[in-house]
DNA sequence: CTTTGATTACGATTATATTCGTAATAATGA
DNA sequence: TCATTATTACGAATATAATCGTAATCAAAG
């Protein structure tokens, strides 16, 4: 039975290919190595495969009209830290949000930081 | 060289196992796997091995005073949350505490979550 | 002491992730 | 056309994770 797309999980490599996805918005291959290779040493087939593996697994689209695919983020950034986060807060904080968010703010968050935070939960209904 | 301790990150099964450990406190593995069973079929010798490893890892401190080890998660659960919530702000919120938090609270976040955090952020120096 | 049962140790298997070399293919321009 | 270059396709190698069967070890009961 196929996996359900919206249970699809990003790995660690496939993650940092779709913040610079993100970031840059549609990309081919040698541009998002371009950006990989600043980081890193990962080679130009690597970031080629991972991205065709991200294409089966329906993480990112493709658009094969030229000869150098064009690549895109298929979920937003929005929503796949929606999930992120859920698959966190189930895993890890017994299914509640509020631990989560007690454990994220600690001591090295700034108060501009925690300024936004409380403007957030004051614009809740809430 | 030795990876350091500080920056070994469960896995999925390891996380599930420190989850019982620190519900139930020290245990042996006839204890942890009796807990694993209620909720999937994961065989005995399957718990023994991940627990060898994490053992390897220090992730859990074992008690080899009697035949049945005991074993305890080395780190806090307090701890291990941190730094698993560090771990996604950086790979995921490009290092921002305030978007990870943002995110965390959505429609499906009970009133009484969304007092528990208003409740934290009043309690703040900053 | 010896048998039985429980436990740990070990190693093999399977699955997934990551990496990259090489081959095949397509496009370009000489 | 044909050689060169860029790109994708493919497959292999390595690493880690997860699983479990079997062997070795130990302890308790008889």
């Amino acid at each position: 039975m196929a996996r359900d797309k919206s249970a699809v999980k990003p790995t660690e490599a496939e993650l940092s290919l779709l913040n610079i996805l993100w970031q840059m918005g549609p990309a081919t291959v040698r541009q998002i190595h371009e950006i990989v290779s600043t980081t890193n040493k990962t080679g130009y087939t690597t970031v080629l495969k991972i991205l065709q593996i991200m294409h089966e697994k329906s993480l990112v689209i493709r658009d094969e009209t030229n000869r150098a695919h064009v690549y895109a983020a298929a979920n937003s950034e929005r929503h796949t830290q929606s999930s992120l986060i859920k698959d966190l807060i189930s895993k890890a904080f017994g299914g509640s949000t509020s631990k989560l968010v007690m454990r994220a703010i600690d001591e090295s968050t700034s108060a501009e930081e925690i300024n936004d935070i409380r403007q957030l939960l004051n614009s809740l209904e809430k």
